[in-house]
DNA sequence: AAGATTGAACTGGTCGGACCAGATAATGCA
DNA sequence: TGCATTATCTGGTCCGACCAGTTCAATCTT
């Protein structure tokens, strides 16, 4: 076997969580629908009680089900109690493909995010922080051919996490963080739509910008960059 | 018992996972540490493996540890790895109290991401929907007297949060969401400071500029009230 | 002696059965 | 008919066992 293939074998809750995340969204239960109890879906599908007992946890988790101790588990007014864990879910059900509207809203939080960090990294850079910058440019320059699609897209999700995390405002990481999946089918979309030459010397040109303190040339870059990605979709 | 205390004994598994989150935050475990195996931790806490398994899942979902399958569970760089799942953690680790800086970021996401449904509500709301908010404002000011502080301000939250329903934009409410601990934590300190009197009139005030589609005006409303606040607490 | 192989020990992941206690619905008594 | 009791169902917890990768040291081969 090839060894760049992950061994993980997809556990049973995994299974479990994404085949009601699917069954929930698609409209087979609604909000407010009582599911069955963690018994009869564990007997159904041929798994432990457990599992499903922790499947539901992490659905919960992400807002899209009630958990009503003794009583029963309800599906939730996802649109009103779902947070972004949801989102994530939604992205990878829906294969990294997103309406516009969506796609124009999370950019919107990205530009307000980052921008933030850009802003505050180009007052406090220092000369490491620079070179980091450019040498994690340069790693992605030299081993591109052997990076697949989507370890491509993590790399430069890790890139703008950077900017976030050199600032050192550790809010906007955190942030940053919880919108992983979501910004990997934004990058994998982007790489399609731009080509990685183009992106890459946009990360020299962001990290240019940075080291000239050059705090609305660095804004204005991230702007501009997200306007022209949001113009391209709508061909 | 009194009927408002709630009969949700704490669980093993919260209790878990608030004692390990305190030790990892507290610097007892360091990033890249092995912690000890499940089996050790559930001896020597005397609960059940399945409490412990469970009790790092939740952890890893915030991103304060890495499960690697049958290998080992290490502490994560949760600085880098760490999501809002974490932040809300540590919120209520540290009793609704936060740092000046923390709370800075925080808001600032706020009003980026409140103002922007802000700004759509302006252009799309109903009748239906200022007569929405005008009784949700209402039920506040009439049971505010039955209300703990607490719940006081998860109406406050629901409030602002109906903002971002309303305004049709649902990215914005999964974000809103996202925050919510964190929110309730804003809220909770904000009442303190302001008193409930002028807390209401603002939500009256927000609600009257809607009504007038007044875009710049009810902006301006949100981030003079976050700045107010942020001024507030320097002193 | 150095490298490759094997295997035992340990890891997280899963399972099913068991019990608890609160919630709920069905039942029986008045 | 109305209320109190009971039986049943629910999620929450726990145990002990087993599975399947991982790890590393003892072993064997060259």
């Amino acid at each position: 076997m090839n060894p760049s293939e992950k061994a993980t074998r997809t556990t049973n809750k995994a299974l479990f969580v994404k085949k009601m995340t699917r069954e929930i969204l698609s409209g087979k239960w609604r909000p407010g629908d009582k599911l069955p109890s963690e018994r009869e879906l564990a007997a159904e599908m041929g798994i432990g009680k457990t599992v499903v007992h922790s499947g539901f946890e992490q659905l919960a988790a992400m807002g899209l089900v009630t958990i009503r101790p003794k009583s029963g588990i309800f599906v939730a007014d996802y649109m009103k109690s779902g947070n972004i864990e949801l989102l994530n879910a939604i992205v990878q059900l829906s294969g990294n493909e997103l309406g516009r509207e969506v796609v124009k809203a999370i950019l919107d939080l990205r530009l307000a995010i980052e921008g933030m960090a850009l802003r505050a990294l180009c007052l406090c850079r220092t000369e490491e922080d620079i070179a980091r910058l450019r040498a994690m440019t340069d790693d992605i320059r030299k081993c591109s051919r052997d990076l697949g699609e989507v370890e491509l897209a993590e790399r430069f999700f890790i890139w703008h996490r950077e900017i976030c995390v050199l600032s050192g405002k550790s809010v906007l990481t955190l942030f940053m963080n919880t919108m992983h999946d979501v910004s990997i089918a934004f990058w994998i979309n982007y790489l399609r739509l731009f080509g990685l030459p183009f992106a890459l010397d946009l990360l020299d040109e962001f990290t240019d910008r940075i080291e000239f303190r050059d705090e609305e040339g660095a804004y204005n870059l991230l702007a501009s960059g997200i306007a022209d990605y949001l113009s391209r979709l709508e061909k």
